[in-house]
RNA sequence: GUUUCGGUAGCUCAGUUGGAUAGAGCAACGGCCUUCUAAGCCGUCGGUCGGGGGUUCGAAUCCCUCCCGGAACGCCA
């Protein structure tokens, strides 16, 4: 709807430009950010001062001048530097009331981006313990992605890679190995790289309940692999779970040895040429590619680094045909991605195939000083802690609401309070005002036709204000996907709260005018559509009481 | 040392294809509940945009330089 007022808005500066024998011109359009500057402003006229050797001014008044009549515009105003400004008759917006109550959950979509396959994979933690403060980040933002994507158009598939083939695995069994002996007094010492989360003593509880001392008289060693592997991941998955975040595929690293695509992978590098041997060893010629040296991709000692099998997955992933694939890293994986595109451009010719977005640290604060975590002593904030806590929809909206670069930190005190210091709380209530509006309408025998498309009756600065912020949800949607950024529809959800709250405190919805009643019912029920679909976008529920 | 992310209001953060008096939430302060949920509304206070140069009609935004903090720099994963 914006957009179509823009492109009207737009062909009318043409026509008045064109009277003014100025030829065709970008013409920038911007929506200003302060509301009292109008819906629309232009600042043609400042560009233009130079080609006509006029004034600013003067030349926004000549173009005023020769604006044509029309009735999308109410109001049309020069500005000090040379701005002019527009503002929209919001009679306009009307029938995006109807829209919204007609379309319900499709409204907002967008095709932009249409014919794109995006593969996100993100979380991708190692089976070998909790998932802890970080990874919810990850998941947070991942799965908020996607959903931003899907409502614009995008086809996408969520992925999580499983790595359960390399050493951390061996690692694992060797700490469960460790923790299910201390159960009998047979203390084994904790592997160097060992697991001392407490969910491994768990584990290890777990396995005595079932299997009691089987495992002290013989070898447990692949058992207490593949139980600690299934076990952990099962636990993931349900944490995920709660957290709101489902995926689609679960790729195994193991799986990627069973049908040799590392193997393969590895020769299709070497036909190509991208591969030579130094020192015993296999290199690969990243530094081709714009990685600041070549990589080892098998060791003297015959076995693989880590980007070897991380290659042939994101081969394999190239090969299903998607037109992008994006990981979401932890920010301390930066270093990583040069050699990771240098090999996706060996494969496709292009290193943009792939997209590495980097999320940075989160810094919990406790009791007002910062936790550090601990491997060593198994110190951790999980994500199952957080969700049992706070609540899956504080703590999704929070992660929403900062952009991925950014370091940010995360006050568990505040989370913990459940007041309005957490905003989620804001936009909920707004949400259950309306289902309450909703509820007494309907005691009181009102009937209500949310697709009425003719209003007579609503005319406030408020209602004005709802409109437009309704009507600007595509365009915000659109702005999340292409951009990465869901705190801009967190940030959404808050102006749409916010609007909402305001008009509520203004006006009273039913009452014994009963053409104006139905009218604002449809309005506040179109706002409860709209609220409810933004929140789901970042993985929170809409409430109906609060 | 190199790479990378960040430094914006008391706090947490938006804003960076150059544009109008730099925004939001929270905190603080002052009002508003006989009326559909006060988890709300209305208003006030609050900033050398890390420092210094430069580019121009105009810089938080672009260029140079310096300072501070996080992270990464393996034939670890």
């Amino acid at each position: 709807m914006t957009v179509m007022v823009e492109k009207d808005l737009r062909k009318m500066l043409n026509i008045a430009l064109k009277k003014l024998d100025v030829e065709q011109h970008d013409i920038e359009i911007e929506v200003p950010k302060d509301t009292t500057h109008g819906d629309f402003s232009t600042n043609i006229a400042m560009k233009l001062a130079r080609v006509l050797r006029k004034s600013p001014m003067q030349i926004a008044e000549m173009i005023v001048e020769e604006f044509p009549n029309n009735e999308v515009f109410k109001e049309i105003t020069i500005a000090k530097p040379g701005f002019i400004n527009f503002v929209v008759d919001k009679r306009i917006y009307y029938n995006v009331i109807t829209e919204i109550n007609s379309e319900r959950e499709l409204y907002g979509s967008s095709s932009i981006g249409h014919g794109e396959h995006y593969n996100i994979e993100f979380v991708s933690a190692n089976p070998t313990g909790s998932l802890h403060i970080g990874h919810a980040r990850g998941a947070a933002a991942g799965d908020s992605l996607a959903r931003i994507l899907k409502k614009a158009g995008y086809r996408v598939t969520k992925e999580f890679y499983v790595n359960d083939g390399g050493n951390q695995i061996h690692n694992l069994a060797l700490s469960i190995n460790a923790r299910y002996k201390a159960l009998f007094n047979e203390p084994v010492e904790m592997p160097e790289d060992g697991y001392y989360g407490k969910e491994i003593i768990a584990l290890a509880k777990t396995i005595q309940l079932e299997h009691g001392d089987r495992y002290l008289k013989e070898d447990g060693y692949a058992f207490f692999r593949q139980y600690g592997v299934d076990y952990l991941l099962d636990q993931l998955k349900t944490d995920l779970r709660n957290f709101g975040v489902e995926f689609d595929i679960w790729f195994s690293e193991a799986k990627l040895y069973e049908e040799k695509l590392v193997e393969k992978t590895i020769e299709t590098l070497k036909e190509k040429d991208y591969t030579y041997e130094k020192d015993n060893a296999l290199w690969l010629k990243t530094s081709e590619f714009g990685d600041e040296k070549d990589r080892v991709i098998i060791k003297s000692d015959g076995s693989y680094t880590y980007v070897t099998p991380d290659i042939a997955y994101h081969k394999e992933k190239l090969s299903r045909g998607y037109t992008k694939l994006i990981d979401i890293l932890g920010g301390d994986h930066h270093g990583y991605v040069p050699r990771l595109k240098a090999a996706i451009e060996m494969f496709t010719g292009q290193s943009d195939y792939l997209e590495v977005d980097l999320l940075q640290m989160v810094k919990v604060i406790q009791n007002g000083e910062e936790v550090k975590m601990s491997k060593r002593s198994g110190k951790a904030i999980t994500l199952s802690d957080l969700v049992e806590d706070v609540g899956k929809d504080p703590i999704r909206y929070f992660f929403a609401m900062r952009s991925l670069n950014t370091h940010m930190e995360l006050d568990l005190d505040l989370a913990l309070k459940q007041t309005n210091e957490n905003p989620v709380f804001y936009a909920q209530y707004a949400h259950a005002r309306i289902a309450s509006v909703m509820r007494q309408a309907a005691e009181k025998g009102v009937h209500v036709n949310t697709l009425i498309n003719q209003f007579e009756t609503l005319d406030s600065d408020k209602i004005d204000t709802l409109l437009t912020v309704l009507v600007d949800y595509k365009n915000v949607v659109e702005e999340a996907a292409t951009k990465r950024i869901p705190h801009k529809i967190t940030q959404y959800i808050h102006r749409l709260a916010q609007a909402l709250h305001s008009y509520y405190a203004e006006e009273k919805v039913i009452t014994d005018d009963e053409r104006a009643t139905k009218e604002r019912l449809a309005l506040i029920h179109a706002v409860k559509i709209v609220l409810k679909d933004a929140l789901s976008l970042v993985g929170v529920d809409a409430k109906d009481r609060m």
